[in-house]
DNA sequence: CTCAGTGCAAAGGATTTGCATGCCG
DNA sequence: CGGCATGCAAATCCTTTGCACTGAG
């Protein structure tokens, strides 16, 4: 997605329940949509020096309940955040178990729905009312291995 | 796994690295093996009274170091935890968003090894050593849709 | 003007650790 | 006996929250 539209689109989900999209919300954004990669709190504070620590935490929760930021949570000792699927695409994550980094990937469409296929035969087995998937590989990066 | 065997490559794991297979980790094994789900600290405290908070702490770290428990992470409060998969067979997790519990499930084992296959490349192409995959499905339980 | 957003400092809470004691081999 | 295991209490550290102030609309 262009810059110009996911900003709009971003601004659209915030103003929809009064709020404001403002310039520290636009840096997140920014950043996460730059990164191709989920991010941890101290990735964001490094690469944007003016953020604070708490506001940060506290405008990925409204961005989250938003719709517009997805977080993650690994072993790691830091939850991580990405922009939420709808704004970058269904992607997988390849993990670091090393150092916690992470990668985006994706599978062929045709084994992709052959997994959603399955997974709604699950969930309905269950009784579950089926949200999302994830799909983790996890082993160590070129730098760790 | 039967019960008794099962005990037995507990004690094997851990007496291999001049550790004990004590009461306490024996009990934390035996939860487990019965839940037939991963179980989160304070539902392993409330079905044993007997266990110390720290010293459960303590003996997971050293059954999952031994190999004999694998400790998952959610965006639960609680880090759960499931006896390593070479004990209990390769599965998948079916988590309820809202509450945070956890089911098992197995996807049929034609789309088990495309996927097994699909991600040897995708390792391969990023210069990762691979290690497991993990896949979850999240969605609202019976209880909680 | 009003009310959401911000940043500092302090609080929360799951997990870890220090230390004295218990107990298996 | 020696060293691992235990349990209590205290410490850690990511994350959240209280509060006074700022700024957008």
């Amino acid at each position: 997605m262009a810059p110009a539209d996911l900003h709009e689109v971003a601004a659209l989900r915030l103003t929809g329940t009064g709020q404001r999209y403002t310039r520290a919300r636009r840096a997140v954004v920014d950043l996460l949509a730059d990164a191709h990669a989920p991010l941890a709190l101290p990735q964001l504070l490094e690469r944007d020096r003016t953020l604070a620590q708490s506001s940060a935490y506290r405008n990925l929760v409204v961005l989250e309940r938003a719709g517009v930021v997805h977080r993650i949570v690994t072993a790691d000792e830091f939850s991580r955040y990405e922009l939420a699927e709808d704004l970058t695409g269904h992607h997988h994550h390849l993990i670091c178990s090393e150092c916690g980094d992470v990668r985006d990937f994706t599978v062929p469409g045709s084994l992709e729905s052959a997994l959603v296929r399955a997974l709604a035969r699950v969930a309905n087995d269950h009784g579950f009312a089926a949200d999302h998937h994830r799909l983790d590989l996890v082993g160590r990066c070129p730098t760790c291995r």
